[in-house]
DNA sequence: GTTAATTACATAGCAAGCTATATATAGTTG
DNA sequence: CAACTATATATAGCTTGCTATGTAATTAAC
C-alpha cells in the first residue's frame, strides 16, 4: 500500500498553490494589497460599484470568506462600502484611489508571476496546462 | 490590459488547491484527521519516531507550520512527542494507536480524491498533468 | 396586514499557511 | 572553559480559507 506524495494530484496541487502565492505576494507587497484580495481587485477594476452578492457570484469563495476579505480591505483603504439606496440589506463597494492607482502594476505583477512560473514549459505544454485545471475545476465545482 | 481569471495559472491552482482540500477533507473527517495532518501522517507511517527536524526536511511547509499543526494533532491524540535521548532541544514524533488504526483507511480516502478529481481526464492526461506539476514546482521551489 | 420564509451580510471559531522572533541546548573556538 | 555560533523548537501575530450561526431587512403567503 504505497502512496506517493510526489505522484499524488492533490499533494502537488496544495504545493504549488502555496509557491505561487509566496512568489505573488512577494511581488505585490509593495503594491500595497495581498493575494486574497487580488479577486475582489479584478472584478472591482472592471465593475465597481457592485454589491457583495454580485461580487460573490463571480469569485470562488464563500460569502463569510469575502465578507472578511472586505473589511480587511477596508481597513486597508482599498474599498468603502456604502448602503444599497434600495435595499437596506445591501451593500455597494467601491474602490477607492489607492485600489486604482495599483491596477497596472497589480496585473504586471500577477501576469509576471504566472509566466515565470511556467517559464520552463512550452507553449503547448503551458495551453495544456491551464486546459487541464479548468476541466478539472469544472468537474468538481458544485 | 486585460487578465482573465479563468486563464490564470494562479488562480486556477488556487481554486483547484481548494476544491481538492474540500473534497479530502469531506472524506476523511469520519477518521478524525484534516487534511492538514496528511503529509505528517504518511511520513510517519512509513517512519515513526522520527524528530520534528527530519519530519520537515521531507514536508514542504515552513518549520512554524509544522509544530502548530503537530500540537494539534497532540491535542487530537494522534502523535505523542518525547524528548530525544541525546538531544535536549529535540523532539521525537510518535503515532497513537489511534492514527496507525486510520492508516488503510485514510490512504483509500486520498486515492479516491483523486481519482474523483481527474476521472475526467484521459490515463494520458492525468499522467501528463502530474509531470506538469512537479516540473513547475521544481522550478519554483526555492 | 401579520406571519413565515428568504435574502444579504456579519460574526464566531477553527485550520493551515506564512514571517519574525524568542528560548533553550549543543557545538565550536579562542 | 567562557563566549560566540548554530540548531531545534516554540510562540506571536497575521492572512485566507472554511463551517455554522446570528441579525436585520425584504418578499411571499395566508
Amino acid at each position: 500500500m504505497t502512496f506517493k506524495k510526489e505522484e499524488s494530484a492533490g499533494y502537488l496541487i496544495n504545493h504549488l498553490a502555496r509557491l505561487f502565492a509566496k512568489e505573488l505576494q512577494k511581488r505585490i507587497k509593495p503594491l500595497g494589497i495581498v493575494p486574497g484580495q487580488f479577486p475582489v481587485l479584478l472584478e472591482l477594476w472592471t465593475r465597481d460599484g457592485i454589491t457583495q452578492r454580485e461580487l460573490l457570484q463571480e469569485i470562488d469563495v464563500e460569502q463569510a470568506t469575502l465578507a472578511n476579505t472586505l473589511t480587511r480591505m477596508e481597513r486597508d483603504g482599498l474599498i468603502r462600502r456604502t448602503k444599497h439606496p434600495a435595499d437596506a440589506r445591501s451593500q455597494q463597494v467601491w474602490l477607492t484611489d489607492k485600489a486604482l492607482k495599483v491596477k497596472a502594476e497589480a496585473y504586471r505583477s500577477a501576469t509576471q508571476t504566472n509566466r515565470d512560473a511556467l517559464a520552463g514549459l512550452s507553449d503547448a505544454e503551458k495551453a495544456l496546462f491551464i486546459e487541464l485545471m479548468q476541466k478539472i475545476i469544472s468537474s468538481m465545482r458544485p
